[in-house]
RNA sequence: AGGAGCAGCCGGAUAAUCGCACAAUUUUUUGUGAGGAAAGUCCGGGCACCCAAGGGCAGACCGCCUGAUAACGUCAGGUGCGGGCGACCGUGAGGACAGUGCCACAGAAAUGAUGACUGCCGAUGAUUCCUGAUUUUUCAGCGAAAACAGGCGAUGGUGCAACGGUGAGGUAAGAGCUCACCGGCAAGGCUGAGAGGUCUUGGCCAGGUAAACCCCGGUCGGGUGCAAGGUUGACAAAAAGGUUAAGGUGACCCGCCGUCUUUUGACAAACCGCUUGAGCUUGCAGGCAACUGCAACCCCAGACAGAUGAUUAUCUUAAAACAGAACCCGGCUUAUGAGCUGCUCCUUUUU
RNA sequence: GCGGACGUAAUUCAGUGGUAGAAUGCAACCUUCCCAAGGUUGACGUCGCGAGUUCGAGUCUCGUCGUCCGCU
């Protein structure tokens, strides 16, 4: 798990990420940017969505889920986040193809998201 | 040795690094951290709130007996029936003389057999013929014909099923008409706590279906579900639009308050309920068992975008199946890798 | 967390316990100079799956799988 600082935590702030309407994906992963941070100091939030429709059993989502997070972890302790910097907050999806692959898959495919982030104005 | 039946166990382990939730310490440490099904939501409860004076009807559910339990559609032990050579398994198992419905096709007929149709018979009565006696009339015949009256329920081979079955006697032909055995029913005796078991006697009336309606007996206040419900605080934000229903103002309409929807602001709450419970483990006692009582010991997840993960190494046959708590319990059902243990049965071989 | 409905032909649906049907689509033929329309014929079904009741289940009962919807 990754520190609470780090989530994203309403509702509100899920529909406002949405709502952007800045997205990346690939095979692997679908992710959604918000909006350019005004203050420097505030944290950039990470939020998981995994729907029933992605597997019908519990543990698979979980599985999934829990290593997108190691991958955010991994990504914040090494300082590697890059780009995300600049974003309030970003949202995971993962695709069906996720099912099955291990963490080393997940974070190759992040990374090479991350670069065709659009980079902060200003 | 092979093949079966039943009951049960296990549900990866160790180490290192990084990391999460809660609690306690206190300022960085320690402890604890998913399941046998946590699942499906198929039953039964606890708990909470709302409605309800009490009872009946209706309704829903249940249905061999006895026991267990907070309760159950659950469990245990037994009975009957069915299956299996057997160990053992399955069982939704009250009532079909209270009534109604249905039983396709085939078949004479599928349930008022006062017995239609097809049949069998010629004992009995009548008719005709023949023979004999009387001599026309009439009478008689172990005589014949036909099947009119009548007797009979065996024959009809169709069906899942035909108002008991098989065999013998019996008769004009037949028939539980009589007898033996089998099956079913009723009454009585003995036996068991009961379902029932068993023996004797009797007479032959009884198609199936109630997981068709129904009858009988039993159980049940209704609803909503912890997002129940409660406590404390904050904002009592702004704009636009609507006002069907309920409330206030008003005689009424409009309007206003209120209320609803949308948008924008990324701050928009915290706590209780929330885990000590029909609890776990061990021992003793009662009981065939389910289970119950007593004593000791233990505290064993409690989140709120929601905790157990990742990587590496070694081992196990192999980087292991089904699968993730969200108020809590008791069951049921379903899913499940590799293997292990105990008891029992059958077959074959050897001693 | 709680509740409801539905699974039948390629598709959309019927179907009082007794031989599985309709429409559309598909294929072939007829009609037409050709196409469409029309007509004739044909192929299409593990009635989601597994048990039970029954002489006999698409239908009745139980379990199970899947799909869709609603409330909070």
């Amino acid at each position: 798990m990754i520190p609470r600082k780090y989530r994203l935590k309403t509702q509100k702030a899920f529909d406002a990420t949405y709502k952007n309407r800045c997205i990346v994906s690939d095979s692997m992963l679908t992710i959604y940017a918000g909006k350019i941070k005004n203050d420097p100091l505030q944290q950039t939030r990470f939020g998981f969505v995994v729907s029933k429709k992605f597997h019908k059993r519990a543990v698979k989502r979980n599985r999934i889920r829990r290593l997108m997070r190691e991958c955010i972890r991994l990504a914040i302790k090494d300082a590697k986040l890059g780009v995300c910097e600049n974003y309030m907050s970003l949202i995971l999806i993962p695709k069906e193809k996720t099912i099955g692959c291990k963490l080393c898959d997940v974070q190759k495919s992040f990374f090479k998201l991350i670069k065709r982030l659009p980079a902060a104005k200003s």
